[in-house]
Order: structure tokens, then C-alpha cells, then sequence
RNA sequence: GGCGCAUUCGUCUAGGGGUUUAGGACACCUCCCUCUCAAGGAGGAGAUCACCGGUUCGAAUCCGGUAUGCGCUACCA
């Protein structure tokens, strides 16, 4: 090729006689099986997706259909194959396209009648080549280890190349199946869009019922949680926590770190982050003091009674509600970006709420 | 190099001669909701339909060429 001579074989020993085979095999050369391509003509065939697709016999080489090894190429193991399972259709990407007249001259050669063909788009990286390891994830083995959902791939996948109508995006494994026609399928190769992916398995995720979602996160859970949560975990805690975050996670492999402080003791990371907007550490102090009180005489520890609490405390120290719970917040959690305080503290619980509370101050002053 | 396939917003796509000021989705931006983050709602920006020529009263839609991209060009699949 880079000589700029047509690649392939030669056909040096295209037209040996019985003799020179014997010679050549006596001494001791193994040979392989080729197809001998007709020199002239052309050879095409009816693509589904594509249409009428023709090429020259001329351009093709006699290609090998058994190795010196005895065994047989893809080519003739399929023609053959395909033949004996009767299948009726070859559906397979467009990266098959230029063996197809191989193939239909293998069909004809043998006697059997070739099957109707469609070669679909190609999945592309980011670069527009051909998919593969190193844009990432090349099976679906790997998504599902990511934490996408296998109905969330399965729709995701099938729009690649294909679609319904103008607005569907969401499509359940049935209606795909009732609605999938050949003719709708595009022929422009498509560039895998890992964002969308994303948005798509967190559609699936919000869709779970809840006890699935706990269900299908407990693995992911076990997995990426950190070493020093006990194992294995509370399932009656993760019931109670996981709802907090199914509208929140576009993967289940998000899932750990989103509900992290839920589990691990130690939270307080960056006690500058208690420092709420126009607030500075006197004032931060102040709150986390009263609020430690207000919540410390507290009955009942539940969302509605937190509420009922914290609103009005605001008022009371001067502050908007988003400086208080902002506060209490990283004060809880750690974080600044988390599930909503209230139903987060309840989960939490008073003694475990009340203990950071008390961290905070600690690492505060 | 040869052969083949393809070419509509950044990406996935609808649309296949007049209904198109080219529709939807992701991403992006703004606003609303709101205790943060999400989710949700309402808007916005984004495509001279690769280019050139032809057919036609009329072309994103049909035809040809060019360019570009991709694929194949293995005793791989």
C-alpha cells in the first residue's frame, strides 16, 4: 500500500497444475484454500438500508477460505453457517459492506441462495473512528458496571441509527420491539454522545420504584462505599436513605458517593464552608450554638417537627432561611450540595445530627 | 493507492419536490420554582440542509461532479 501497488494476493499459484501442486507439497509447503474470484464482470447485491450496490470483480482478490491450519476464515464459516441455520436476514454494521460480493459469489459458487442483507450504521468515538478501547468502553459488560441500566443502554443504543418519529426518546425493550422496522434505520454512521447516555439512565433511574432502585444500588453500594463502613450494610438505613438520592443520580455507580455521609463518621472536612454567605465565624458560631439547643430539646426528630423548628429560627437570628440551612447543611453533611436538609437530618437521625452539629463548633472556633 | 458507503444545529435525529421562518432530544444560556444540589416548568441561542452544477414554475428533498469523513483492502472478525 504504501508502495502504491494494489495490495492483496498475487495469484501466483492461481492456475497450478496437479504436478507443481504435488511438487510444492512434497516439498513441504502447507497451502490454503483461496476462492478463485472471477476475473471479469461485476458482483452487487440489493442492501436493505442502502440499495443497489455493485463492485467490480476485477477490484477483488482471492481471498483464503481455509488456513494452513485446516480451520476456516470468518468468510466461508459464514457463508456456510448462515446457510445450514437458514437465515433469512444479515444484519451486521456497515464495517462488512466490501465482503459482501465475497460472500454472494461464495453463496453462488456453493448453490445456495444468498440471504437479504442490511448493513447497519457504525458506532463512532469522539474522533468519528471506528469504535474502541481506547474511547473507553467498547461492551456493554462495562456500561453495566458504570452503572447504567441495561433498559436505559438498550433504549439509548437503539436510537443510534434509528428512531421512531420526530419526538420519541423514550422507548420501554416492548415498544421497541413492536415498533423496530428495517426502514427507519439511517444510513450515517453515529458518534456515541456519553451525555446523553447520562441524561437517559438518569430518566430510567427516576422511573425505578423505590424498592428497586435500593435493590439495584445495594451492589454498587457494597462496592465503592469506603472500607471503613460496615459491611454488610444496614438495608433497613438504605432503604431510608436511597430516596433521598433517585432523582439525583444519572448512573447507580453515583449512588456512593451521593449518600456517602450517610455512612462514614467522619465528615467535616472544611469547616470554612459552615460560613454562609454574608456571614463570618462569630455569627456561624451563634447559629450553630442556638441551633444545637433548639434541636437538642426537640421531641420528635422528624421532617414536619424540623421544619416546624428551623423556619422560624431564621427569623429569630436575623438570617434567610438559605444562610441557616446552608449552614446546617455542611454542618450535617459536609457538603454544600446535598439532599434537602430536613428529610437528610431525619434520616440522619438526633444523635448522630446533634454530634456533628458539636464537630462543627468544635473545628469552627 | 484501489474499491465501497456516507454527508440536516457541537452531538443523536425528523423531514424524502411546494404544508419549513427546517421540527424534536442531549449539551449550553436565561428566567421561574426553591434551604443547596437535582428534578420540573417557561424561554433563548445554535443548521446559508458539505460544495458546485443540472432537472423543475419550485429542491434539504431528484440527478451528476467535487470535496470531506469513514470503512474495507490479513491464513481477524
Amino acid at each position: 500500500m504504501k508502495r502504491k501497488q494494489p495490495p492483496g494476493y498475487d495469484r501466483l499459484c492461481r492456475e497450478l497444475s496437479a504436478e507443481e501442486r504435488a511438487s510444492k507439497e512434497a516439498n513441504g509447503i502447507i497451502p490454503v484454500v483461496r476462492f478463485k474470484i472471477p476475473l471479469t464482470g461485476r458482483t452487487g447485491f440489493d442492501d436493505i438500508i442502502r440499495g443497489s450496490v455493485v463492485f467490480e470483480n476485477s477490484t477483488l482478490d482471492d481471498f483464503v477460505l481455509l488456513k494452513s491450519d485446516g480451520y476456516p476464515t470468518y468468510h466461508l464459516a459464514n457463508v456456510v453457517d448462515d446457510h445450514f441455520m437458514a437465515i433469512s436476514h444479515v444484519l451486521r454494521a456497515e464495517e462488512w459492506l466490501s465482503s459482501v460480493p465475497r460472500h454472494v459469489l461464495l453463496y453462488r459458487a456453493l448453490g445456495f441462495e444468498p440471504p437479504q442483507f442490511a448493513h447497519l450504521p457504525m458506532l463512532l468515538g469522539p474522533d468519528r473512528s471506528k469504535l474502541s478501547k481506547r474511547h473507553g468502553a467498547v461492551a456493554v459488560t462495562e456500561y453495566r458496571d458504570q452503572g447504567y441500566l441495561p433498559e436505559a443502554m438498550v433504549n439509548f443504543l437503539a436510537l443510534l441509527g434509528w428512531s421512531l418519529d420526530d419526538k420519541t426518546e423514550i422507548l420501554s425493550r416492548e415498544e421497541l420491539v413492536a415498533n423496530f422496522t428495517l426502514d427507519r434505520i439511517s444510513q450515517t454512521a453515529a458518534i456515541f454522545n456519553p451525555e446523553k447516555l447520562g441524561w437517559m439512565d438518569g430518566v430510567y433511574i427516576r422511573r425505578l420504584e423505590p424498592a428497586d432502585f435500593v435493590l439495584r444500588s445495594l451492589p454498587f453500594l457494597e462496592r465503592d462505599l469506603p472500607a471503613e463502613v460496615a459491611r454488610p450494610l444496614d438495608i433497613d438505613y438504605v432503604r431510608r436513605v436511597l430516596p433521598l438520592v433517585q432523582e439525583r443520580a444519572r448512573t447507580l455507580s453515583e449512588v456512593a458517593e451521593l449518600t456517602r455521609f450517610f455512612f462514614v463518621t467522619e465528615t467535616m472536612n472544611d469547616p470554612a464552608l459552615l460560613i454562609a454567605k454574608e456571614m463570618d465565624r462569630a455569627s456561624t458560631l451563634k447559629t450553630l450554638k442556638v441551633s444545637l439547643e433548639r434541636l437538642g430539646s426537640l421531641p420528635a426528630f422528624d421532617e414536619e417537627s424540623l421544619e416546624t423548628v428551623l423556619r422560624p429560627l431564621a427569623e429569630e437570628l436575623a438570617l434567610k432561611t438559605g444562610q441557616l440551612f446552608g449552614t446546617l447543611r455542611v454542618a450535617v453533611t459536609g457538603r454544600t450540595a446535598a439532599p434537602p436538609l430536613f428529610q437528610t437530618m431525619a434520616v440522619l437521625g438526633k444523635t448522630l445530627c446533634l454530634n456533628r452539629i458539636e464537630t462543627a463548633l468544635t473545628k469552627l472556633s
